[in-house]
DNA sequence: ATGTTC
């Protein structure tokens, strides 16, 4: 895509001032003036400051022309005063400021339930490791930055000692049909019917996105993602698949929904703060009416990007098993940044799990441990206290900057080799140190979820931080 | 989490 792209900078040298006019200016001139020079922009830009009232009908124009026009304030939406009760499983590994964070989100108007899982911690709006429900409306930051993050895990039919014999062979796909690092596409991809959705062309903000979303499908980003050979240890002889229980080799992957839903994210959460103004200790968890043009979208965006969350690991699991010419036994997956439409207490509501995993009646998901610690197949028990829900990792005891300044790269080093792990890229600040223990976690939520099996990591590929790799 | 954004 070549369309004009205005920065916020260069509006406020015309004179806009400070506020949701900016993002509007820049997405109507990148939508409507694609092939405007910057100096035409600017030209049109100004005229429309000059006389916003001239514009107010235009049907392009009139939506920058609106803004610049308002003044008043939307009037600041208050708590309740009396918060409903909800259940924390893992208090004791739960930090005050997570909890206080839940707290103020029950006494939203629209809240209904919430509950913590043990691995939560502190995160912008609901906490990661928090589960809100609420009545007809959703809250871009109750299902985070990452929409549709997720995990995914194929079990095949090689043999474990492969892993062994032919390590090579394993690292090799790792190294050639992944790809990590902030902004990293794929030069040459393969297609996607996700890519053929018509909300790529209804929804405007998806409009611009579609060339990245193509670029980067089967790609997966930085941070805490990864995707990883291991041994898969089926526990439990009545499993879904009918598989005998005993090892097997496992591929997982970890990631979501890369530039195309950060996009989705930002543009919905301003949307949100600027229609729904909270007092400040509630202003991350801004919502958006089901019964609005603007929540109705941000479904149907998020549910887009989940799908492709959903696809780009699908093309990652595919490159990999035929990368080692191997047979596809069985499959768990599940979003954990997401929000679903459930029942519960026979009503409709909408369920945020933002780093939370589902855990309805008989539902399968993966929880992982770290890139030492084991991770877990679970099936869901559908405990109501949770929501359905159960923890979507062991959770952080370390902060990334307390990690990288206080374990060396030699005790990660002897770590990953007393765990017989090898890693390709990664940092101190993904060590397996950083991250609580996976065991005392899972024990926290027994009630929750029971083990169908395990998931040993032998040999991982992180982002090794910094810009895209090849 | 994201090429680090009004």
């Amino acid at each position: 895509m070549s369309e004009l792209k205005m920065t916020g900078k260069q509006l406020l040298g015309l004179g806009y001032p400070q506020g949701p006019v900016i993002r509007v200016a820049i997405d109507v001139i990148a939508e409507h003036y694609p092939a405007a020079t910057p100096e035409e922009a600017e030209a049109v830009l100004s005229s429309v400051l000059k006389d916003p009232v001239a514009y107010q009908h235009d049907p392009v124009l009139g939506a920058i022309a609106a803004h610049l026009m308002v003044e008043e304030k939307p009037e600041v939406i208050a708590l309740r005063d009396t918060p409903v009760d909800y259940a924390i499983f893992g208090a004791e590994f739960i930090e005050e400021g997570t909890i206080k964070q839940l707290n103020n989100a029950i006494r939203l108007p629209v809240a209904v339930a919430g509950a913590l899982m043990p691995d939560a911690h502190q995160g912008y709006g609901l906490p990661i490791g928090g589960v809100l429900a609420t009545d007809n409306a959703v809250i871009p930051y109750g299902v985070g930055v990452d929409i549709g993050c997720r995990m995914c895990l194929s079990i095949l039919d090689l043999p474990e000692a492969s892993l062994e014999t032919q390590a090579s062979n394993y690292q090799k796909a790792l190294k050639n049909k992944t790809k990590f690092g902030a902004g990293a596409e794929w030069k040459r991809n393969d297609a996607d019917p996700v890519l053929e959705r018509s909300e790529f062309r209804e929804i405007p903000v998806l409009r611009n996105l579609l060339d990245k979303a193509a670029g980067q499908l089967g790609t997966s980003g930085s941070g805490n993602h990864f995707v990883e050979w291991g041994i898969v240890t089926i526990l439990d002889a009545n499993n879904e698949w009918n598989l005998a229980p005993g090892n097997y080799v496992g591929l997982l992957s970890h990631s979501g929904s890369r530039g195309m839903g950060a996009q989705v994210a930002g543009h919905y959460t301003r949307l949100a703060k600027e229609l729904c103004v909270l007092p400040k200790e509630a202003q991350h968890l801004a919502y958006l009416d089901m019964n609005t043009e603007a929540g109705q979208e941000y479904w149907l965006a998020m549910n887009l990007a989940g799908d492709y969350a959903s696809a780009c690991h699908h093309l990652i699991h595919q490159r990999m098993i035929a990368e080692m010419g191997a047979t596809l036994l069985a499959r768990v997956e599940n979003h954990h940044n997401f929000a679903w439409k459930e029942i519960h207490h026979g009503k409709e509501l909408i369920v945020h799990r933002k780093g939370a995993t589902p855990a309805g009646k008989g539902m399968l998901g993966i929880i992982p441990g770290s890139m030492t610690a084991p991770g877990f197949i679970v099936r869901g028990k559908g405990e109501e206290s949770s929501l359905h829900s159960a923890s979507h990792g062991a959770g952080r005891q370390m902060s990334r900057t307390k990690a990288i300044a206080s374990i060396t790269a030699e005790e990660m080093r002897k770590m990953l080799q007393d765990n017989g792990v090898t890693l390709i890229g990664g940092g101190l600040d993904e060590a397996p140190g950083a991250y609580k223990d996976i065991n005392t976690v899972m024990s926290a939520q027994s009630d929750l979820v029971e083990t169908v099996g395990r998931f040993q990591p032998k040999m991982v590929r992180m982002a090794d931080g910094g810009p895209a790799e090849d």
